[in-house]
DNA sequence: TCAAAAGTGTTCATCTTACACCCATGG
DNA sequence: CCATGGGTGTAAGATGAACACTTTTGA
């Protein structure tokens, strides 16, 4: 079967930067390439969109298809269309980014044939394509974002500490935090549910868990709080 | 001549919310559809992109042919892939906006056989398809943009009132602002550079006229500055 | 001399930053 | 009883918001 046009046309894909956060590091799960061009070599998860597809749903549905993810935060990032970036001819990508967290996402089997596997941020493979710019362009964005938007929530499993939260968020800017100011901004945010349990199986004294209450965030963001940390 | 593929392809467009500023508006230029589907509408300037045109050419040289407008401040939107927002079958568009000072970009003729024109924010005609949709979202980006980066000199002519510069800033945000706290914001920045000149040809005591210092920003901008107004 | 907008400082409240020690717990 | 990280407050400086009058100019 084939499909005929008056004009060409640009070939038209997603590609999904992942970040997942494990015990000490941001990492980004990657997909290995089975096939020419660039095959074995590592690349961002992502494919062809369908006609008749949204562009987002192409997005999860290869997240899915690739990774095994699901119901994953996605943001869209940018829509790149360098003719050149794709030696084949000329692609055009549409790239997301995906926050997920990586204790309920442990690194996943491979799905679609391929190998996929969660990277450290300061330890990255070369990548297929141009997606090594992409996921530069990634990391940017949630730097950014992250200062503005509570979605570093979206990297943390439901319960947490204080500290994984200061973590998370220096990881993200690459810069250390006060402690004592960090909790300070965070308490005042007011987006925070304490709840009534503690880490467990530490030797020393345990850290109180925290629950990001969504609903009440929604609600403050209605009004229009701003959200700086 | 045609072009055939083994999958099926969506079209790739790209659309381009004009915004311009003239004595007392803001306004986005509009062009009339000549053709079905939605003739006679006013819709964004926009049009395919070709194969092996990259997808930002593709939206200046659009621009330049339907309006005559070149050399203009252009940042990507976001895209959009709803698969019915074309009723003719599935179009997925990159979209844009453009900054560009009114005065030196009188309403123009209309260039490519359609109708171009200048609307008021505040009365803007029905768009074709979710054109509306990507207006609304390019006012919102504006407005929220226009925050910490200074792009609203765009909108400028080369020489401009600091009063001029404080009634843009009050369009963008929709909201009035204290002359004195603006001005000495403003001072702080260190990216105006205050000419010999004041205004021409008023009936009351004339305004000196300022000059952004691109080139001054631009070294701020390395050092991490902030541009918070 | 009038009308119209230009230009200019101070005060008060708020927010940001820097900084160090005691506490609870498990081994 | 020791090691480890948990948890907490204050003071000084910087920043943001509110606010009104005099000056210049052309008509």
């Amino acid at each position: 079967m084939s499909f005929t046009y008056e004009y060409a046309r640009p070939a038209l894909t997603t590609d999904c930067v992942v970040f997942g956060l494990d015990e000490k590091d941001l990492k980004v799960l990657l997909i290995q390439r089975a096939i020419e061009p660039f095959q074995n070599r590592w690349a961002l998860p992502g494919g062809f969109i369908r006609v008749g597809e949204d562009v987002e749903k192409c997005a999860r549905r290869e997240l899915r298809e690739e990774t095994g993810l699901k119901n994953v935060f996605l943001e869209q990032l940018a829509t790149i269309g360098t003719p050149k970036r794709d030696p084949r001819e000329h692609v055009v990508t549409v790239a997301y980014y995906a926050l997920v967290n990586l204790i309920e996402h442990p690194p996943t089997a491979a799905t679609d044939a391929k190998n996929a596997a969660w990277f450290a941020l300061d330890d990255l493979p070369n990548l297929a394509f141009d997606h090594g710019d992409i996921l530069e362009l990634a990391r940017q964005r949630l730097r950014g974002k992250v200062r503005y938007q509570p979605i570093g929530f979206e990297l943390l499993p439901e319960k947490f500490t204080l500290t994984q939260l200061q973590k998370l968020y220096e990881l993200i800017l690459e810069e250390p935090l006060d402690k004592r100011n960090f909790r300070k901004k965070v308490a005042k945010l007011d987006i925070l549910e304490e709840t009534d349990e503690v880490e467990q199986d530490v030797a020393r004294r345990a850290a109180r868990l925290y629950r990001f209450d969504r609903s009440r965030y929604e609600a403050l963001q209605k009004e229009g709080i701003n959200f700086e940390l």
